[in-house]
DNA sequence: AATACTGCCAACCGCGCCACA
DNA sequence: ATGTGGCGCGGTTGGCAGTAT
C-alpha cells in the first residue's frame, strides 16, 4: 500500500512557476513566513500548487541571497573535498556553500563538475543520450534478474563479491573494461584500497567493531567540535542523528567555514537487503555514513582538483564506472 | 535550413525520518 | 507503542536552448 499523496493531484498546478505566482508566494512568505506548514500554505497563498512544490520553489529560487551563476574555483573545490568525504549528501554539502542550494550543487555536480574532473568520454564511446540520462539505479532496478543489462551485471558482480563486511562498506566500485561498453565480460575489482583501513582527505581510517553487528569506520570515535557539542553515539543498530550545522548561517560555530571533519561509517546488517534494492546511493547497501561532530572542523579544503580526483576515484561515494579507453584515457561513466 | 544530439537546469517524485497525538 | 502527517533529502525526469551534423 503507497503512502497517501501529499495533496489533491489533480486540481494542482505543474510544471515551471509563471512570475504572478512567484510574486504571490514570495509575497506571502515575506508577510507571513511559512508559518511552518507548508502543506497549508499555497491555499493561504493563494496558489494552486503542491505544497512541497512551493517549499522547492521558496527554497531554490525565490528566497534572499540564493546565489546564480557560475561556481568559482573555491566553490568547485569545496564541493569535490566534501563529495569525497561525504559522498551525495547535496544538503550538507550545500551548508558549506552560502547563497548555493542543494538542487544547484547536484545539478552542476552533475552536469559540469564530474567531468571537469574526470575528463569528457570521447565522441565515438559515448552511451546514447537516453541511456546517459537513466542512472545506474534505475538500470539496475528496472533490469531484469533473468536478462540483466551488462550495467546491472557489473552492478551485481560487484556486490556479490564483496563478502567481507568491510567492502560492503563502500557502494563504490572500479571497472577494468576492456574495449567497449557492452563487453559482459568485464571484470569488477574492488579496489584494495577499499578493503584496508586508508588514508584519506580525514586522515588515516580507523575501524571499530561494535556490538549488534554494526562495524564503524571513520577517525576518532568521538572528536570534539567548535562549541564542544559533539556527539557521535550508536544506539542498537541505529546511529543517533547527529547536528549537521543546519542552514548557512544558522550555526554560529560553523558559518562560512570551509571545512571538513571526521566522518564515520556505519553498518547495518538488518537493512542490508531491503536497502541494497531501494537504491544504489551512498549508503544503499546498508551502510550510511556520518559525520561525527557534523560541524566538519578538523579538516582545510586545501586540497587540489587532482588529489580530489583521486580521492573520488579510489573511494566510496557514488557508483562510478571507469574504463580505460583505447588511448589509455581513463573515463568515467555514472 | 532542417534535424539530431547534447547540456543544462527547474521541477517532480518517492522515501526515510521525525514530531506529535 | 503505534499511527499519522509533514518535512527534507536525493534521485530522476522533462523540456528548452545551444551545438553539431
Amino acid at each position: 500500500m503507497g503512502r497517501a499523496p501529499c495533496c489533491d493531484k489533480a486540481n494542482v498546478k505543474k510544471g515551471p512557476w509563471s512570475p504572478e505566482e512567484d510574486a504571490k508566494l514570495k509575497e506571502y512568505i515575506e508577510k507571513h513566513g511559512t508559518g511552518g506548514n507548508w502543506i497549508a500554505l499555497p491555499q493561504k497563498a493563494g496558489l494552486r500548487r503542491c505544497g512541497k512544490s512551493c517549499r522547492l520553489r521558496w527554497l531554490n529560487y525565490l528566497r534572499p541571497n540564493i546565489k546564480h551563476g557560475e561556481f568559482s574555483d573555491d566553490e568547485d573545490r569545496v564541493i569535490c573535498a566534501l563529495f569525497a568525504s561525504i559522498g551525495s549528501r547535496w544538503s550538507i554539502i550545500a551548508t558549506h556553500l552560502p547563497g548555493r542550494t542543494d538542487n544547484d550543487i547536484k545539478n552542476y555536480w552533475n552536469t559540469r563538475l564530474k567531468k571537469k574532473l574526470f575528463g569528457t568520454v570521447p565522441q565515438s564511446q559515448r552511451i546514447p543520450h537516453h541511456i546517459h540520462h537513466a542512472s545506474f539505479s534505475s538500470l539496475l532496478q528496472s533490469s531484469s534478474p533473468s536478462s540483466p543489462s551488462p550495467s546491472s551485471t557489473i552492478l551485481h558482480n560487484c556486490r556479490n563479491n564483496t563478502s567481507h563486511p568491510t567492502a560492503r562498506s563502500f557502494s563504490g566500485f572500479e571497472v577494468s573494461y576492456s574495449s567497449s561498453f557492452s563487453n559482459s565480460s568485464a571484470s569488477c575489482i574492488t579496489a584494495a584500497s577499499v578493503l584496508q583501513p586508508q588514508e584519506s582527505l580525514l586522515g588515516p581510517m580507523q575501524q571499530y567493531q561494535l556490538k549488534d553487528g554494526l562495524q564503524m569506520f571513520g577517525g576518532e570515535a568521538s572528536s570534539s567540535s567548535s562549541d564542544g557539542s559533539c556527539s557521535n553515539q550508536i544506539n542498537q543498530g541505529k546511529e543517533l542523528e547527529h547536528e549537521y550545522g543546519g542552514a548557512p548561517g544558522s550555526n554560529g560555530a560553523n558559518n562560512g567555514d570551509q571545512q571538513i571533519g571526521m566522518h564515520s561509517y556505519f553498518y547495518n546488517e538488518a537493512n542490508e537487503s531491503q536497502k541494497l534494492m531501494a537504491s544504489n546511493g551512498g549508503g544503499a547497501d546498508g551502510w550510511s555514513e556520518k559525520s561525527s561532530n557534523g560541524l566538519f572542523g578538523e579538516t582545510p579544503l586545501d586540497y587540489g582538483l587532482e588529489e580530489i580526483k583521486q580521492l573520488i576515484s579510489t573511494s566510496s561515494c557514488n557508483s562510478f564506472i571507469f574504463y580505460e579507453s583505447k588511448a589509455g584515457e581513463k573515463v568515467m561513466y555514472y
